[in-house]
DNA sequence: GTCTATAATTTGATAGAC
DNA sequence: GTCTATCAAATTATAGAC
């Protein structure tokens, strides 16, 4: 693995559990043994490594879905594969989404993650608009897709805040129903 | 107003946009018009003034709510003031909630912060539960609850991420139905 | 209550040796 | 690529005058 690996896997462990302005380059480094210039030798600004790991988050986290989705064959399976993305944030990494963190603080953001986090959310929805209309987008699968992804942000959220798995699967079983039928 | 109260407002416009960690005592006394040393006086730490913040905003919320829904007389009514009061921070204040912004940041927060923000979910949980419950609490209606509550959280993180407050009332409008009944 | 002044620490970032 | 050394700025917080 490369430093630059190494360095965004830190800044990701850290950025899911605090957000973006209070991770430094020095904890970062620390992290994996270096010192805070050699991190800036890989990112010469902190915009520049924030911006390279949201897009990494971002297209990580579409093949690991496209792969699981690809092994569904209804709708509702398909669904219930990006709402299994979400509880393995929970279960697994007990941290919250990359995106959801950042984007609630979107206004402190420099101007390039900002946009590069709108676009995360952009594909979200168009991902479960897709499935709902079957490759055809409505307007209305893109609103259903969207509360369907606020509702699974939310219960991240919540969940996390509330040190309460369980709390997560019984806040979203609804949401699936509704969206992909009982 | 007093000048304790001036700095409140200030620290809910600011940490409702960018979250606890970005906000400092010079920012917030330059916005009123004082020095940082004198900001010390009133909020000795800056836990000091985030706790009150977050019990004053917790105060306000179910203050404002309660008013609200009693000029309600179905259960939908009421829930519809709920979302209502989301609708508001984003349209109004074009804001975050601050406990949902603070709760994102959880673990970043001083213990007695995040612990008050804990009591807002609690509270916000147990009030949309009360109102299904018509003043009888049930496990079921604490989830449904729970659900409804994430998904207003995550539609304004959402709304305000994509700056699309119309999108907002697309992503919330069908969590109402579910909830309240067509 | 507010001020000036300042301490102690942390931060993002750079220069230059190896 | 990594290091030492350093900078300029910002941060939380305190001491003491008025």
């Amino acid at each position: 693995m490369t430093t630059s690996e190494k360095l965004l896997d830190a800044a990701e462990l850290r950025m899911r559990r605090t957000g973006y302005n209070t991770v430094s380059f020095r904890d970062l480094a620390a992290d994996i043994n270096i010192k805070s210039a050699s991190a800036h030798y890989h990112f010469p600004r902190k915009e520049d490594l924030g911006l390279d790991l949201v897009k990494r988050y971002h297209a990580r986290f579409f093949t690991t879905l496209d792969a699981a989705a690809a092994g569904e064959n209804t709708r509702r399976g398909k669904i219930e594969c990006f709402r299994l993305a979400y509880r393995s944030a929970l279960v697994d990494d007990r941290s919250m989404c990359l995106c959801g963190l950042l984007g609630s603080e979107i206004a402190s953001l420099p101007d390039a993650v900002a946009t590069e986090v709108k676009g995360f959310f952009k594909a979200s929805i168009e991902w479960v608009a897709s499935i709902l209309a079957d490759g055809t987008p409505q307007m209305r699968h893109n609103n259903e897709a969207a509360g369907f992804v606020a509702t699974m942000q939310g219960a991240l959220m919540l969940a996390i805040c509330m040190e309460d798995a369980a709390l997560f699967d019984a806040m979203t079983e609804r949401a699936l129903d509704l969206i992909a039928g009982d």
